[in-house]
DNA sequence: AATAAAACCTATCGCATTACTCGGATAAGC
DNA sequence: GCTTATCCGAGTAATGCGATAGGTTTTATT
């Protein structure tokens, strides 16, 4: 049950352009000085990140990423979404479906319903969880 | 946020035990056709959770496994943890330290802070469901 | 106009882990 | 002594992770 980096990096990295949100586009490289992450890799993340349309980005000098929403308006669930997918401890969930290709039995299967409290868990603190939040605790 | 085979498998097994509990010792053979796992990789975890203390072995003949302990004395929970180790998202929480060799600032890390409340969240649910409570699911 | 700073893109690659398989050794009931 | 079991250690194919490498485009600054 771990988290991959991606989806640290990612809100390390969510977390560092919400800090500086208002001051126009931050480059890719002080975040990754400041959060401590490999520049080259930072950057395929942030493309996931501008796909999805959590970031925008200036090209050229001076240029950089900045978030499209306000601190308030992202959850680090969103962000580990993109990054890492949906949430889903053991494959069968990845349908709704209760009959899917990846369990027969799943209508009936007793162990699928742990799977399904551990996920709904899980997107429960990520959901509940803002950038404006953790922006808030580092003030303390 | 995926749980690997191991633990699945384990929590399989372990509740296939359950629902055979008082009935002597189950083989090993018979679990691995019933939960669908592979018989060899089932041995390998099977002795995980013998020398754990959750199951007894009988070696033999009409030999097999048997649960030392009743149902509801064995949470899914404690299967996870001794199949996959500790529940910890990111490697920083396998230290109660808060400073620790994997991340100088964790002492004012802020998104550590979230990864606790994920890790929390998860074993809540996981040590809040036993053996026992499976089985009363499948009389349903 | 030249330079430098930055985002963007694709490919590759070593490493560790996972999910097994294989081949036996040992033990006990019949 | 045969069969049914658990026990044990080694090996292995596939996968994904966490980068690294080497470029191209874009744009502000000088």
């Amino acid at each position: 049950m771990k988290l991959s980096t991606k989806g640290r990096y990612g809100v390390a990295a969510m977390y560092d352009l919400a800090l500086h949100y208002g001051e126009g586009p931050i480059s890719l490289k002080s975040v990754a000085i400041r959060q401590e992450i490999s520049e080259h890799y930072l950057e395929q993340l942030m493309g996931t990140l501008r796909k999805s349309g959590y970031v925008k980005s200036v090209r050229g000098a001076q240029g950089g990423y900045a978030l499209t929403k306000e601190p308030s308006q992202i959850s680090v669930g969103d962000i580990i979404k993109v990054m890492e997918g949906p949430i889903a401890p053991v494959d069968c969930l990845l349908t709704d479906d209760t009959a899917n290709a990846y369990c027969q039995r799943a209508g009936d299967c007793v162990t699928r319903g742990v799977w399904v409290k551990v996920r709904d868990s899980i997107n429960g603190v990520l959901d509940s969880i803002s950038l404006a939040d953790l922006c808030e605790e580092e003030k303390k």
